[in-house]
DNA sequence: GTCTATAACGAGATAGAC
DNA sequence: GTCTATCTCGTTATAGAC
């Protein structure tokens, strides 16, 4: 469920995906753990056993790899969204779900990769800042979406705009994912997202 | 209020504060702006027109440099605290005149620097990582105290422990300041501090 | 306390053989 | 596609003069 390392269609084994998929891999929990700017091509490539020059042919730059990542990072999140919509028909469950997916990336020890790129944003080039809003936006999106269907069929009382509890749900995770890490703790994630969600999404 | 440039006593210049302390205030500034890995000593001295030598007399390392500025940091917003205590008598007031704080560090369009030095934990050094986990722990103790005399004196009222509402606080107000920076929308980090605390803090 | 000079290393990137 | 070899530049850090 959590946008992390989904599996060649064809094989259940990391060894057997093309390589720009395990680059793509490994940068991305390198980026996920230690920030963009805390990993070197030198760090991939060691890990994969090739050679710096290999990562070039793949990817050009460091941007290029990137973009590569926040695309295939929102892609595999917006998918996990769809499979919430497909899996789940209460909107107070939607919600807890999404939260989930969040819960399901920080036990892996990572943040966020966009929240990561969040941090160090303003070191981005233009393309991958835009790509990070993106993300954002699509997340805020389909929270509101979720939120304000709940607030239509009376299951979920909001006490102000949609859009404003969902961008309250995404900073409120992003930012408990971020301290959480630090005391590598993640029942204190869990127990802050879900004060966040009862506080915002009423039970009944 | 904000945890920003305090001035030297003597002194209502910057130009005429020491040396260190000028290296610190460009560094902090670097460090809440691109991150610890975002920023060079070469960017510091240029900034401040010495050498990059010159840095490395006053700060040995980077990492010494990254303590310094953990320190001052916690303590400048430790002042802040003790000031909100004096300042202010009712509780729930103590608790926005505290997120009021963040909005000031925002306003500058910088990251709390401790927030910031969360997203790259892993890539700092033991003593760096302690520093910043004794920023977090000095802030929850504070709002936990202010929170459970709230509860004590009837003018706030929790649903569950203080210290788990003290920690959403912090997460909660670090994750706004997150978000809302790659948007460059103090607005949208008002907005979610407002509903944060309203949704946790009641008004009567 | 600040400088010049330089060392030592790592990072991103490219050329060209295989 | 992957390699070796190399380049250029940036980063951290030190030695030693002033």
């Amino acid at each position: 469920m959590a946008p992390n390392q989904t599996r060649d269609p064809e094989s259940d084994q990391l060894d057997r995906a093309d390589t720009a998929t395990r680059i793509l891999d490994v940068a991305e929990r390198l980026v996920q753990l230690r920030g963009f700017n805390g990993f070197s091509y030198a760090d991939v490539a060691a890990e994969l056993h090739i050679t710096k020059a290999s990562l070039h042919y793949h990817f050009p730059g460091k941007a290029e790899l990137g973009r590569a990542l926040i695309e295939r990072y929102a892609e595999r999140f917006s998918a996990a969204l769809e499979a919430i919509d497909q899996q789940e028909t209460d909107p107070v469950a939607k919600i807890h779900a999404y939260a989930a997916i969040y819960g399901d990336v920080l036990s892996t020890r990572r943040m966020c990769l966009c929240g990561m790129l969040a941090a160090g944003y303003d070191t981005l080039d233009e393309p991958m800042q835009q790509a990070v809003i993106a993300f954002f936006d699509a997340n805020e999106e389909w929270l509101t979406r979720v939120l304000q269907e709940g607030q239509e069929s009376g299951r979920i009382r909001l006490n102000g705009p949609a859009g404003e509890a969902a961008q309250l749900i995404v900073s409120g995770l992003e930012g408990a994912m971020l301290i959480a890490r630090p005391y590598d703790d993640v029942e204190r994630f869990h127990l802050a997202a879900t004060r966040l969600l009862t506080g915002l999404v009423s039970k009944s």
